[in-house]
DNA sequence: AACTATTTATAAAG
DNA sequence: TCTTTATAAATAGTT
């Protein structure tokens, strides 16, 4: 429809395809809002040129987002749903992983006792008993280092302290700072840190007060 | 463009519709895939009738998924951010319980203890030390247990083991089944898991091996 | 961007 | 729904 036919195929001249561009994808857009009107239809078109600028069309009463769900939904099948069930598989993951880090703090709280074996019991004394004395160990050695240091007044780093393993446990894609605070699906989960008290300066157990925990034992 | 002129307004026949919505849609259709070839451009359409019956168009080398995520890059925002930050958040969260959890366990097995003041490893002692009474009371009860069971073979459930609570951490919207096996963005986190076999069908610490843990106390 | 000859789309009819 | 056909609309080439 124009002074000649014209075949279907790449215009090589780039203005020419600039401007056949614009006056045909105002026409498809004309288009597109008739049929929105005159069928009672929902419509959706983004266009990108070869140069990269984007239009869009979208009936009104609508959104892109609201169509492109619709759509999903008709297909059957999400789009995005590989990345959206990776995460969701991480979160599951990570999910069962604190539930076990939960647990095994409990049992080594002395709760939730019931579940072990008789041998797992002894593994697990032997363990809390060479932990006690590692703690004790260091306990000693703070008590011992902070007298001399009060003695020598000369505040200069424990040389055998010098080797901290600072290495996380993430090192995912979706790191993020912040302490741990707040509550996650609400539940038991908290009452696991309802004791603890989190200085966001140092975000290891600084401040958790061990202590509180007689409370339970009692 | 027809044997009369008609006005853009909903046409009330409903057969009318239909037909005029298959024939423009045809249009639309033909006019997007011109376009494409046309101007190298790229295209997609999404429609939905008045009945529901949904089209698309795509121009062909590309798929609807990438055109929109093009067009979201191009709007700067992602339609769908709202449910993926959620997500995130909920991922680095829960990454930074795990992260804490870990090193609360490291503590209470007496390692990574340089971080801690006097007064925490004081209440850790306790608390350690409290646990280790709480183990060993537990073990004897169950060696106790075993004892008798085994002379009187009357085999019933200890009333004392009746209330086990079994409140679960997550409570989310995302659960899934599995047991924790596999790594988790890999590095140091894993190292954590190494000394545990966990056995699927009971997800606590059955089978987690306490004793092997005395190869890093030495 | 505006013009216009011509092609194309399509409304109505069959 | 498919075809036909008269007519409206879109647009290629031009200015």
């Amino acid at each position: 429809m124009g002074r000649g036919k014209i075949e279907i195929k790449r215009i090589e001249n780039a203005t020419n395809r600039q401007v056949t561009y614009s006056k045909r994808r105002t026409g498809i857009m004309k288009k597109a809002r008739e049929l929105t009107v005159l069928c009672d239809a929902q419509v959706a078109i983004i266009m990108f040129s070869s140069t990269g600028k984007y239009h869009e069309f979208c009936s009104p009463g609508t959104d892109i987002k609201t169509i492109f769900d619709r759509y999903q939904q008709a297909i059957g099948t999400s789009l995005w749903n590989e990345q959206y069930e990776n995460m969701q598989r991480t979160l599951s993951h990570l999910k069962d992983i604190n539930r076990n880090l939960r647990t095994e703090i409990r049992q080594r709280m002395g709760e939730d006792l019931d579940s072990l074996e008789f041998d797992e019991l002894r593994g697990l004394e032997q363990n809390v008993d060479a932990a006690l004395k590692e703690v004790r160990q260091r306990k000693y050695h703070v008590i011992t280092t902070q007298t001399e240091t009060y003695k020598k007044k000369g505040m200069r780093e424990d040389p055998a302290f010098g080797f901290v393993d600072n290495t996380e446990a993430g090192g995912g894609g979706w790191d993020a700072g912040g302490s741990v605070v707040t509550s996650l699906g609400g539940g038991a989960a908290d009452s696991m840190f309802s004791s603890f008290r989190v200085v966001p300066s140092q975000p290891n157990l600084h401040g958790m007060a061990y202590g509180s925990h007689e409370l339970r034992l009692g």
